[in-house]
DNA sequence: ATTTGGACGGTATCAGTGATACTGGCAGTG
DNA sequence: CACTGCCAGTATCACTGATACCGTCCAAAT
């Protein structure tokens, strides 16, 4: 294989060189296939150069995925509709899955490991978004479990979901999984009416003043000063 | 590293001496240590034995998930109860997690990485014994979608529980991850009404608690205070 | 404009990996 | 005893990730 001639461009057009030669690599000829060698000839750089703009293979790996994922959502341009938080949450899981399906390679690399674990910058990227979903289902009273496990089951679901489907031989893939997968997330992280009809403090603040007298995890006292700040939250709006 | 001296036996008795060893390594050191020349060492054989009995690898890994699995199945004896078959599933879908959870890197072995498909021995032998309660929901007229759905369903829904459970920090581990991923499966895999909880105080506190910041109401400190009851409460449901 | 410092690229090379060719001895068979 | 076929063991291959070393070139300082 002979090295592309591509000389010339500052220390960051090379870095960007790098990280694109491997991501092709990656997509077109799966993980084993992006060794040091390869990628360097590809980017028409020495291998050692490698080592110098990312510390390690792995490094590298990461700018891969943090690249490609950057590069997905910056294709869509993911924009929540202002009005319904359910439907918001379901066009987040489809984008989630969306971006497994389209990258094979880089989701089984991100994701397939599990020990790359949740520091991972595209990692916590991909979780930001669905984070502000739910923290607007939450607001409009449409959550049911608490918001980290609602991330946690939002994520677990899209993951096994992509997974499971690209472990299948083309011919027996069924879409149906997909939206099952999706429905029963969405069944699982929200109510089937929300708890709050308008928005804002003021409304929620009615419908947990309302809903107080069933609650058990504060105490009598606690319940007394909260009915108060209750009643100034509602009448605040 | 010294080699073993464990010489003799036959030639089934080595196999199965490499795939401990291998075994051993796998699950104490993790995947980057299984090598050749480790599992050689670790079980008293040449480099080359490996060869022979396996001609891969990629065999010996799969050689190596296999004894695994059955090894995990024989120390439960799996029997179904005669009686409820939904409870028989859910029971099956905590068998499959379970072996995840004790055998981490066995698992991201062999459901990791998508490319290693659905061939594979120890992945038949995980799906039959789902096969086998799913057709048992069938013939009592619980099953809502159809087979091959529900299989991947739940295989899907173990395995995303599985993998982000894994990739979670230890601290940040919430049980109710596993059983809100096993119980939204069941509901959509079977007929069963879910044990619907009406909305209770949960729902309008995490309304509350996402709207906190837009209100004016009351002072930092006592919205501070109001914070952590919140909290509490949104964790009652 | 000259000097000087240091950062960068290129060559050569290391240790360790999966995998294999070849040989020598060992067993079992006649 | 001779023969044959198989298998363990040695040596080695190509390739991987990673690094030491050196020369050059650019840029800042004087």
């Amino acid at each position: 294989m002979e090295t592309v001639d591509a000389t010339g461009g500052g220390r960051e057009l090379v870095r960007q060189r790098v990280i694109e030669a491997a991501s092709d690599l990656l997509a077109r000829e799966g993980r084993e296939s992006v060794t040091t060698r390869a990628v360097a000839s590809a980017a028409g750089v020495q291998p050692p150069a490698i080592y110098r703009h990312f510390g390690d293979m792995d490094e590298l790996l990461e700018a891969v995925a943090e690249h490609g994922y950057a590069k997905f959502l910056a294709a869509k341009q993911v924009v929540p509709a202002p009005s319904d938080p359910v439907e918001d949450l379901r066009a987040g899981w489809d984008l989630a899955v969306e971006f497994g399906l389209e990258n094979p390679a880089l989701y089984a690399l991100m994701y397939g490991e599990p020990r790359r674990g949740t520091s991972s910058a595209a990692f916590q990227a991909g979780m930001q978004i669905l984070i502000g979903r739910i923290r607007r289902l939450a607001a409009a009273g449409w959550l049911r479990v608490d918001e980290r496990l609602a991330a946690a089951l939002i994520h677990a679901t899209a993951r096994g979901a992509v997974l499971t489907w690209l472990s299948q031989p083309e011919d027996q893939r069924d879409p149906a999984l997909l939206t099952a997968m999706r429905e029963s997330m969405v069944v699982a992280v929200t109510n089937e009416k929300p708890a709050v009809q308008g928005d804002g403090p003021a409304s929620a603040a009615r419908a947990l003043r309302a809903a107080l007298p069933d609650q058990t995890a504060l105490s009598a006292s606690e319940t007394q000063l909260l009915g108060e700040w209750l009643d100034r939250l509602s009448a605040d709006g």
